[in-house]
DNA sequence: ATTATCTATAGATCTATAGATAATGC
DNA sequence: ATTATCTATAGATCTATAGATAATGC
């Protein structure tokens, strides 16, 4: 056909043939995925739920993914790896640890915010504790430690709350976010609450916030040359 | 029992006729179910499994409760029930905000972690969003904003921090407790993170805290008589 | 030839109901 | 008579596979 075409996309065409916008398959199933997850639970939906909102047949899920495990754990990667990339950049740019930690908070609320997942915390979902997610247990664990290790460094001498536990207490707020909508300046909103958390209010709390803006601009237009 | 009697028990024996603690049918169905919702989700767990771990036929259930539903209902009533019976008597008694607010997480904490749901969040289940469970969405709701009162209340002038964030703050940092094992004086640095993320550390922390004891101190041996 | 979809379906659940049975209580 | 359990099962799912079909790509 080359010619004018159809709709120039390869593979025999959907029988409920929506309108196509930029999104691959994967990732219209990956967004409708979410969505349900978010409303119903993962156990709760199931693949001919996640296929009719996507616009395709049961089956034809399992040309993209070998099953909803699969979905799951790539929404989950997709919302923790970004911020634990850059974990390094903001601790070594940042000037204090106060500044990182405030940082941190609002660049994970703001990825979670971003993402498909945003709508509620199937982070905690008992669900996610068994092995096959592991994958992903493991990188919450590691920004866990983050948190805590960021919390150890701003945290008052003699203030009652254990680092370990403080950098719980930040995980979670962050993935609490998502559950306060119409709320403004939520990523700011809940870094303050945890720096609170870790004893840093008043003064220090607003240096941090300050701190935290500075190295957040820098993040985004880098070093050397930017995005123009 | 008139007699010596055969086990006392009424109704037709069980087939696996286990140990015979006090617990009755119903209790012991749904502090399975709080077992098996804590480890595999509330979709994921079958009524076969809630029945395979008390000990009984599947259908049995049904004698008891009208249907999972109901069973996770109760659960997640008796878990925020008796916090909110004793927010009067906290708000009433405490010398102030912050005491109440640190003895109203102490309460909140220490009821979680006794009910059969110690071992995880399923506060924030997707599943419990829906209609079915607006009696408890309810009362979580109450309690929500019992937390944003007293934030109010104790939080500093231009502290960055809306008083209804710090109310959902609150819920979640109780409700995360029990994801925390292992951890000394649990209800204790919960509080005090719940404090600091209202702005409420150092000196006025530590008066919290004494006041919270002394609030806590007065419930369990009220007024009039004692239990002895 | 490759790709993305489709139809059809087997096999494995899972929930809830109907009706029988084996205890105690009166 | 009442109660708590049992056995058996209908009906409704749900997941995953096999194989056909309708596009584009070469």
């Amino acid at each position: 056909m080359s010619a004018r075409a159809g709709t120039g996309r390869v593979g025999r065409p959907r029988s409920r043939g929506g309108a196509d916008d930029g999104r691959t398959p994967r990732q219209e199933i990956l967004d409708a995925a979410a969505a349900l997850f978010s409303e119903s639970g993962f156990a709760a939906t199931s693949t001919r739920a996640i296929a009719d909102r996507v616009g395709i047949r049961q089956a034809s899920l399992y040309h993209h993914f070998a099953g909803k495990d699969e979905i799951l754990l790539e929404l989950l990667e997709a919302s923790v790896r970004p911020t634990l990339d850059v974990t390094g950049a903001l601790r070594s740019q940042a000037p204090d640890a106060a500044s990182a930690l405030h940082a941190l908070v609002v660049v994970d609320v703001g990825t979670l915010l971003a993402g498909p997942l945003g709508t509620t915390a199937l982070y905690v979902a008992p669900e996610v504790q068994q092995p096959r997610f592991e994958q992903f247990r493991e990188h919450r664990r590691q920004l866990g430690e983050v948190y805590a290790e960021l919390a150890r460094d701003v945290v008052p001498a003699g203030f009652p709350v254990d680092a370990h536990v403080l950098g719980q207490v930040c995980l979670h707020l962050v993935e609490m976010a998502a559950t306060l909508p119409g709320v403004d300046q939520r990523p700011q909103q809940i870094a303050a609450a945890c720096l609170g958390a870790c004893g840093v209010t008043g003064d220090r709390l607003a240096a941090a916030a300050r701190g935290s803006e500075d190295v957040r601009a820098g993040l985004s237009a880098p070093a050397g040359a930017g995005h123009r």
